[in-house]
DNA sequence: ATGAAAGCGCTAACAC
DNA sequence: GTGTTAGCGCTTTCAT
């Protein structure tokens, strides 16, 4: 039937020539334009069907300045957190009936190369930056292209975010260990400079404010203040500082905290091993709270807050869309709210216990 | 500098007229055509460069008939298996210099509108089918249209596929128990339809065949053969198979195993916890082998059957960039090896423990 | 070696 | 309403 041309797909010049029509009217019933007589629609459709004919994407894309594509760059799976990231990216990108384009960024030449390439040569029609600081210099560029851009984990004055709320996940975490009757708290987080540790220490601090507990001296372990050879991974986050930084609460005797807030499940985990080996339980000696809620966390009952990363996700997209449609729509920085996620480390006192 | 038009991205036609020189030299330095002299390509480069420009990705693929992209289309993260799988793809993909676009699928309805999607809009110059068992009349389709696809984890005789060697991984997994001196031996695994299951299962027997050993009544559990409520995930792999199969060996009093070859970690995390309601030992009273490696795997010190996912996924992006450089490269099925992750749940004889 | 011109498949402005 | 035509930004003959 398609002749010598069979194996090629058709165009919309075949489809306009079985249909007796022009291509303008092809296009037209294509894009659904306003004023097409139902007849012939119908007969184009038809013809549209019997060929099977789809229009080719790169064509539309150069000739209406428009991709139907968004980019976007993010470090590359620092476990569940990007993993649910992703996921919800996908989902309500497809939904949107986009494509998404993932460059996956491991140094920060790759950064300048994928922006540039999406920037320039890639003309997505909107690109989402994943936990990755973004220049003065890009920012400058994606104005002046006006190229709709959301921050997803990171921030910048200029163009809209989502971030985590750590400061009130943290609150929330230690008022759980509050409202269970814990006095002594102590506090392991990550290094001083990294940004969620200090909010995290501010959530901290708050909760204690409020509740009229002050934090005695050596209660608060940051990781930099720790010796051992991988101290300085991931901002201190790591399972050795764990588990040094509990090795040396359990050396404080008479004020041995009988809660402690872990500001990363990852921390956590180092912190009941240093536990264990002391033969020490949880949360009968010690009640813990993470931060995260890693895999591992329901594994061990580890009682942690959870970040929303799928709905992050899903949110950052629906906020790309509508840039993408109104470009003049104001700037919005939204912080999502984390969920206190109960399991088995801090125990029962008041509490109802949610098991998973 | 560039006048009104200074926001947006330069053509090719500027560049040109600023080098003094026709389109089509500007082309060709592009793509470092054969003859070009040398001064006007320094010159046309020097234009390039100090315009900052690009080619527009979708002016190109439109006249070249290419987009330098390749789609993946997978069922979405279950897991680290997924992820690394992922991570593979990504990598070599950027390396080629190609653009992937991400499609997931979560339901069959989706498969097919990718798929299509894929297919006709020439979006893309290959892909990458991942998991999904592949449609004859999509199979004729893909071959009908030329367009290179790869099978990831999934096979057809018309197509290149990269399938993990199941049978090798499990014949490795129970020669390792065997070496280890035990003589009495069980497996647990997934559904009997399920192809992974049946082929570790092949592979169990041929370790058992070679060392003289026979399987008595009773020490082979498929999840089809159990009863609970989500028996039918998964295939069959999931936690709550692996503890009902191991209640069920546990009631095997005289013929009690004293090793088993679990067919997925989950399950043997399930199959631990059984034992762990029993008050028995991993592995003083019974040792265990799993198949996967998750995450959760090194955290329990479970030994298992490692699915290398990332290479995987590198070598089939590999094989995908070769077929479309060359279409007629011959058919390729690999069969990827697996390894064995010795820790400690199979206890040390005469071998020594790789600790990680 | 290089400029001119004809597409690639589509959208959109312009006629009628 | 619908056909015609001029681009979209590039590659690629075809001349020269």
């Amino acid at each position: 039937m398609t002749g010598l041309l069979g194996s090629m797909p058709a165009t919309i010049y075949e489809v306009a020539q079985k249909a007796g029509v022009g291509i303008g009217t092809v296009s037209r019933v294509l894009n659904n334009s306003s004023q097409i007589s139902p007849q012939t629609r119908a007969r184009v459709l038809q013809v549209i069907d019997k060929l099977n004919y789809q229009p080719h994407a790169m064509a539309q894309g150069l000739a209406r300045k428009k991709s139907l594509t968004i980019a976007a760059l993010m470090p590359f799976f620092t476990g569940h957190f990007y993993v649910e990231l992703l996921k919800g990216i996908q989902q309500a990108t497809a939904r949107h009936k986009y494509d998404l384009i993932l460059y996956s960024i491991e140094d920060l030449h790759d950064k300048d190369f994928y922006l540039k390439r999406a920037l320039q040569q890639r003309r997505v029609d909107g690109v989402l930056l994943v936990s990755l600081p973004l220049s003065d210099a890009y920012a400058k560029e994606f104005q002046r292209r006006k190229l709709p851009l959301v921050l997803v984990d990171t921030s910048h004055a200029d163009f809209d975010s989502f971030t985590v709320n750590n400061q009130s996940g943290a609150h929330a975490a230690v008022q759980h260990l509050i409202r269970l009757g814990h006095k002594r708290l102590a506090m392991i987080t990550g290094h001083r400079e990294s940004k969620p540790a200090q909010l995290r220490y501010t959530g901290f601090r708050r909760a204690l404010a409020e509740a009229g507990i002050k934090l005695p001296e050596g209660l608060l372990i940051s990781s930099d203040t720790l010796s051992g050879e991988s101290i300085t991974l991931n901002d201190g986050f790591n399972k050795e500082t764990g588990y040094r930084a509990m090795q040396k609460l359990l050396q404080l005797n008479g004020i041995r905290p009988t809660a402690v807030f872990v500001a990363s499940d990852i921390q956590a985990l180092g912190a009941m091993q240093a536990m264990q080996e002391s033969g020490l339980r949880v949360p009968e000696d010690m009640a813990l709270v993470g931060f995260d809620d890693i895999e591992l966390a329901e594994y061990v009952g580890l009682t942690t807050i959870k970040q929303p990363m799928f709905q992050m996700g899903q949110r950052a997209v629906e906020r790309l869309m509508a840039l993408i449609n109104d470009p003049n729509s104001p700037r919005q920085h939204r912080r999502i709210e984390t969920e206190l996620i109960i399991r088995d480390s801090c125990g029962a006192k008041k509490e109802i216990k949610h098991k998973h």
